[in-house]
DNA sequence: TTATCGAGTTGACAGTGTCAACACCAGCCG
DNA sequence: CGGCTGGTGTTGACACTGTCAACTCGATAA
């Protein structure tokens, strides 16, 4: 059965092929080239996703998921809630310096990406746990600080994930999120509830 | 005459078509479009740009100098350096917020736009004007510092410029500005060499 | 067995960026 | 004045894109 009518798990494999070209070539491949590489018809996409942009969505949906994981990887193990927040925002940029055609998609101004649920909901996720993170170090108005935070690691992400032409000559764009990620463990010190200066979290309060 | 065989300043009117085509429509008007919008057959840009990547550069360019522009026309009447360093900083964001698709080309990550000279160029003086900024309010490594700055004021333009879909409910997009620019704020101030005079805000250590 | 219907196919359409070949016309040289 | 030149604009074509309508396959239900 070299060729079976029915393809089997066609959804799947767009979405697959989805990634790994974004990987590969560093753009979603186009429409009909998903299809070629699913060994399919060019139209027969179009019995899984309604239309290209629903497949943009689809797959972007599945990197935030990807973000999330990420993030929880990296912190998971750790106790101290600043180590885990630093931990957090560090897996945050990593994760856009290790797979910048993602990062462009997640990020990249798709009006249909903007009004979607399913990404909503993904990306609501990823920061719920800064959110969470921040808060659990004992920042009052743990929503602002966490936005503020975003923003400086989203913009290194970014400007990591579209080529950094490192703007400080002489410096490995390995060092630069140290630079940035400390001013945010700055911020976030500087508007914490004073808890006792080198004791780990005892018990919650 | 009604129609000239020869348009006399077509690059400048692409140009302008395009910027404007931005504005209006969210995006880059097509190759084809642009000439339709000049009146012009539908490969006569050719003789002025190379291809669609070409046209695209030299626009992400113009965008680039309106920033430089939009940060000077912010800062050169204030005298204060942590005053002039806020202010610039508000435009930036500020240029992002009004202008997404300006923001969106500028900083979308095209092949073409990272290794070209004029954007380059551009772009290095809009920074340079945040790195000098940086340093007259007397902080030892300005550049460091800078790009923290950056990353912090470029995330909160981006997501002000790709539709800020408010993920501090309840609160309104203009405020937002303001906590990401006092982070940048304390970190350039908990850097700076202390010089007394008209310290607004001390340190205790 | 036959009817049904989800899943895959073919062919077509308008749109895109790009190229080669051609047409126009301002300017220079004789 | 006349003819040539070369930058600018035009036409027609190519391969490619996303999308649609109409057709076909084949597993499952009656």
């Amino acid at each position: 059965m070299a060729h079976r009518y029915h393809h089997g798990d066609l959804r799947e494999a767009l979405l697959d092929a989805a990634l790994s070209g974004l990987d590969q070539h560093g753009e979603l491949p186009s429409w009909r080239a998903l299809a070629r590489a699913c060994t399919v018809s060019q139209t027969a996409p179009y019995r899984h996703f309604a239309n290209f942009d629903v497949l943009q969505v689809a797959v972007a949906a599945a990197c935030f998921r990807r973000l999330t994981a990420a993030i929880r990887a990296a912190t998971e193990k750790l106790e101290d809630p600043f180590e885990r927040l630093a931990a957090g925002l560090t897996a945050y940029f990593r994760f856009g310096y290790r797979h910048p055609s993602w990062y462009a998609l997640m990020f990249g101004r798709k009006r249909a990406l903007l009004d979607n649920a399913e990404v909503e909901t993904a990306g609501s996720e990823a920061y719920g746990t800064l959110v969470a993170a921040v808060a659990s170090c004992g920042v009052a108005d743990s929503a602002a600080v966490a936005f503020s935070l975003w923003c400086a690691v989203h913009g290194l992400a970014d400007i990591a994930a579209s080529g950094l032409r490192s703007p400080l000559p002489g410096t490995r764009p390995e060092t630069l999120p140290a630079q940035v990620i400390a001013m945010c463990m700055e911020h976030v010190r500087s508007h914490a509830r004073p808890r006792g200066r080198h004791a780990k979290k005892r018990s919650g309060g």
